[in-house]
DNA sequence: GTCCGGTCAATTGTATACACTTTCGATGGG
DNA sequence: CCCATCGAAAGTGTATACAATTGACCGGAC
C-alpha cells in the first residue's frame, strides 16, 4: 500500500508553472516581444525542458506567445489592426453572451456590483485604480459566465485575457477610469431591469469606447516592443 | 556551403502528421470518442513519441481532441447542447465577417459560385453529394477569408473544422442537399448585389437551418459514440 | 454470486542525451 | 574600412530510457 507518497508526478506542477508564466505576462513583467528561452525557464522552475516545452505549447494554444521553428518562443505583440480585430470579435461574442445572460444573471450579485460601482465613483481615482481593474474584469466575467454556453465562455476568456495582456486599458488616466465607471454603472442598471435592448446598446458602445482607448494607449507608448 | 543536404529535420514531418491525423478525424475514420494512443501513432508514422505528443497538443489547441491527465487523448464527442453552442458562435462570427466581406469580395468568384450553384441544382443529387460538400465549404471559406480580420478567420476556421468533424451536415438526405443549394444561391445573389441587410438575414437563417439539421442528424445516429 | 484487494500489462509523464540550426562575433582578405 | 567566411556558443528539435499511473484481470473471502 502507498503511504503518504508525496504526489511526485501530479501535473499540478505543470499547471502551476503555466499560471506563473501567465501572471508574468499579464502583469507586464514579460513584455510583448520578449523571448522565452526554454533552458532558462527550466532552470528557474527546476524542472526539465520537457515540462517547459509543454507549458509553452499551452501558452501557444491560448494565443499568448508565438513560436517559430528553430527560433523559439516570444510573447505576442500586436499592431493596431490586431487590437481593432480583437475588440470587434469581443464585441460580437459578448453581445451573444448577453442575449442569454440577461435573464440568467441572479439579482443579488447585480445589486452588489451596482453598489460597488457607486462606491468607486465617489472615491479618489488614483488610489483606487487596481480595484477598478479588478471589478472591471470581474464584472465582464460575471456576464459571460451566465450565458450557458461553455465554448463561448472559453473563447471570451481567451479574448479577454489577450486584451488584458496588452495592458492597454488605460487605467492610469483619470478620465478613462471615471468614464468606464459610469458606463459600467449604466450597464448594470440595465441588467437589473432586464432591459436587453438598452443593455446591448450600452455594451456595444462600451466596448467601442474601450477599443478607441486601447488604440490611443497603443499609439501613446511606442517603443516598448517592435512590431513584426 | 551546404550541398543538397536533404532537410533532415524540417518540422515539415510534424505538420504532415498533423494533417494526416486531422484528415482521419475529418473523414470519419477516427470517430468521436476514439482513443489516440501515442505509441501506436508513433509506430504508424515511424517517429518518436515526442513528435506524436506535440501533434496531439496541436490537435488539442484546435479543440479536436480531449486530453485527460494520465489517461490519454481521445477525439472529441459532442452533446446536442455543444452543437447548439457551436452553431450560435458560428452565426455571430460569420455575421461579423460578412459585414466587412460584403464589399470586399471580388465579383468574378461570386459569379462563378452562382454559376456553380445553378449547375449543381440541376444535377441528380445522389451522385453529386461530395461536390456539394466541397462547394459548401469553399463558399463559406470564401466569405470569411475576405473579412480582413486575421484572428476572426482563425476562429472561424476552427469552428468550421469542428462542425465539419462532427460529420453532421446531412448530405445523405436529398431534401437537405436541395434546400442548402437554394439557400446558397440566394445568398450569393445578395452578395453580388452587395445587399448587406438581405445577406445578413439569409445567412442567419441558413446557419439556423444547418443547426436544426445537425441536431436532427445527431439524434438520428445515436450509438456511434457514448457521450461523457 | 459479488465484492474486495493485489498484481501485471499497457500507457502516459518526465528527465536526459544528443543532433541539428541559428546567431553572433572574430578573423582575415579585399 | 568593409565585407565575407568560419566557428563556437546558445538554443531548439528529436529520440530514448525510465518512472509513475491506470485499468483490467484474477483469486479468495464472505
Amino acid at each position: 500500500m502507498k503511504p503518504t507518497k508525496a504526489p511526485l508526478r501530479d501535473d499540478v506542477a505543470k499547471r502551476k508553472i503555466y499560471e506563473a508564466v501567465l501572471q508574468r505576462i499579464l502583469n507586464g513583467e514579460l513584455k510583448p516581444g520578449v523571448r522565452l528561452v526554454e533552458n532558462q525557464l527550466a532552470e528557474q522552475y527546476t524542472v526539465s525542458r520537457t515540462i517547459i516545452r509543454e507549458v509553452l505549447f499551452t501558452l501557444l494554444r491560448d494565443n499568448l506567445v508565438e513560436r517559430n521553428h528553430n527560433r523559439g518562443t516570444q510573447v505576442v505583440s500586436f499592431t493596431p489592426d490586431c487590437v481593432e480585430d480583437l475588440y470587434e470579435i469581443r464585441k460580437s461574442l459578448e453581445l451573444l453572451a448577453l442575449k442569454t445572460a440577461i435573464n440568467a444573471m441572479p439579482l443579488e450579485p447585480l445589486l452588489a456590483f451596482e453598489q460597488r460601482f457607486r462606491e468607486l465613483a465617489s472615491e479618489a481615482v488614483q488610489v483606487a485604480a487596481p480595484q477598478h481593474v479588478e471589478v472591471d474584469l470581474a464584472f465582464h466575467a460575471f456576464v459571460f459566465e451566465h450565458c450557458q454556453n461553455k465554448r463561448l465562455v472559453a473563447y471570451l476568456e481567451n479574448v479577454s485575457q489577450l486584451i488584458h495582456s496588452l495592458r492597454l486599458l488605460g487605467y492610469e488616466l483619470e478620465d478613462v477610469v471615471r468614464e468606464t465607471g459610469e458606463q459600467h454603472l449604466a450597464l448594470v442598471q440595465a441588467f437589473i431591469r432586464r432591459d436587453l435592448a438598452t443593455a446591448e446598446r450600452l455594451l456595444s458602445d462600451h466596448i467601442d469606447w474601450s477599443k478607441r482607448n486601447a488604440l490611443r494607449m497603443l499609439i501613446l507608448r511606442r517603443g516598448i516592443a517592435p512590431v513584426p
